[in-house]
RNA sequence: GGAGAGAUGGCGGAGUGGUCGAUCGCGGCGGUCUUGAAAACCGUUGUACUGAAAGGUACCGGGGGUUCGAAUCCCUCUCUCUCCGCCA
């Protein structure tokens, strides 16, 4: 969420600025104010009385001590009174709080100066392209059913063990699987970034700390039992290592990655977006976090965009850049860059990668600061990117690699398949 | 699943109703000493809100209660640990 401090610095250009992601924060902006103005009143008023109790408490004792029996029991009659007044204003604080804290929740976080406006997907910019785009015979098969062919993939056998969306990996497929998931890790170990093994399950504070709750909570599956939510992301528990943390300027940039299975309930979902590999309740992904000074966020996500796009030329597979318009983006991001490549037998851009900077819109939930020189906390900037979510990049791979002989693996992956070509 | 113990500042660990935001130790920071370092010694050391500042207020797992006054008493929730059982 957005601090008060950066509305109260600013407020025309957070409300100028949320208009470009379709947000109308007039109303809320200047509400906060005012009862921004209101609650540093009523806390004024609090803590004076607070204190005139405290006051008066200590003197009751000493009385006590003195053996002043009488003399304390007079003053406790004036206190109950006071007490009574710091009771309702107290109340009254809660209140306004708890009102700010709604709707600071909200806001969505102000898009920096580079997003473009727009309201939908038509509006995003494509920002960079790149690969070759395959030459396909008109007879090529989509990825589903090259999955059965080559028997790489069961969707058949996922709907009867669990449902629709939980596709099997089988053999080659499944070996295919591994072998993207040890590259990227490799690649993003190479580029710096800390292997981290993260839980697959949350608590109701991470859901908090990273934005997922309260009011996306449909999008996760939920574990009753134990009030534990499965990670639609391991951006989730990654991040959330860094919750209520102080670090140490020396300590940054964090730079971390995770590879995880990612849970997604994707209610509503239907039709061709659906097909095959194209959208799934389960799926693998590795992730890259980084936590970053202030001044060092913006360079730190175009060496994340570097990271992704040399994953996806070494793959051999065609994609482009979208520079995300405000209304496609999401509720937490600053900025986002989509990475999709060309799945070439249908036709169509999937999404491979979402690569973000929260600013500190993350970090002000999480309480994720740091100490600088002047030993003062602020609040880090967080941001992240898959690099990458697998199955779309299996789609993809699989359609635009097959050819008369079988689907050629492209070279990066060689030595974690252990095999050239899927025949 | 059964039984028990516990949750205090970066860590360890005191504190069972009144100058306790909290003894002390370790760690950290600053200094003395030293060519430098170590050791020793001295000082310092949480977060947030509020205030121009001085200061004030809140926080001893969370929430509620008793009391003039709660880290300390009561209720409740959550979590952690130990032992037994089961088990990858």
């Amino acid at each position: 969420m957005l601090t008060l401090q950066q509305i109260k610095e600013n407020p025309e250009y957070i409300i100028a600025r949320l208009a470009v992601k379709g947000f109308d924060g007039k109303e809320a902006i200047n509400k906060i104010l005012d009862l921004d103005t209101d609650r540093r009143q009523t806390q004024l008023r609090n803590d004076n009385l607070a204190a005139d109790l405290n006051k008066k408490a200590a003197s009751i004792g000493a009385l006590m001590k003195q053996g002043k029996r009488e003399e304390a029991e007079g003053a406790k009659a004036e206190v109950a009174t006071i007490k009574e007044e710091q009771k309702a204003i107290a109340a009254r604080l809660g209140e306004i709080e708890a009102e700010i804290r709604d709707i600071l929740l909200s806001v969505p976080n102000v898009p920096c100066e580079m997003v473009p406006e727009g309201k939908t997907a038509e509006d995003n910019v494509v920002e960079k392209t790149g690969g070759e785009m395959p030459n396909l015979p008109a007879d090529a098969l989509p990825h589903w059913d090259l999955a059965k062919k080559y028997n790489l993939i069961d969707f058949d056998l996922g709907v009867k063990i669990t449902g629709a969306g939980f596709p099997v990996y089988v053999g080659r497929g499944a070996r295919l699987q591994r072998a993207l998931i040890d590259f990227f890790l490799d690649e993003a170990a190479a580029a710096g970034y800390i292997e981290i093994e993260p839980p697959y399950v949350v608590n109701e504070a991470s859901g908090y700390g990273t934005g997922q709750l309260p009011d996306k909570e449909g999008q996760m599956y939920f574990v009753n039992e134990d009030g534990l939510y499965l990670i639609p992301t391991a951006e989730v528990p990654v991040t959330n290592i860094y919750r209520d943390v102080i670090l140490n300027a020396d300590q940054l940039p964090i730079k971390n990655t995770a590879y995880s299975a990612c849970f997604r309930r994707e209610a509503g979902s239907y039709g061709k977006d659906v097909r095959g590999l194209n959208r799934l309740h389960q799926f693998d992904k590795v992730e890259i976090v980084r936590i970053e000074k202030p001044e060092c966020s913006y360079a730190a996500l175009e060496e994340m965009k570097d990271h992704v796009e040399g994953l996806l030329r070494k793959l051999g597979l065609p994609w482009h850049i979208l520079r995300l318009c405000g209304g496609d983006m999401s509720f937490t991001s600053a900025i986002t860059f989509d990475f999709e490549v060309y799945s070439a037998a249908q036709g169509r851009w999937l999404e491979v990668s979402s690569v973000s900077n929260f600013e500190t819109y993350q970090a002000n939930r999480l309480k994720c600061r740091y100490r600088g020189e002047d030993k003062k906390t602020r609040l880090c900037h967080t941001l992240n990117g898959s690099a990458l979510a697998l199955p779309r990049i299996m789609a993809a791979l699989l359609e635009n690699n097959q050819t008369p002989e079988g689907i050629v693996i492209p070279e990066c992956l060689r030595k974690y398949t252990h095999f050239d070509i899927i025949d």
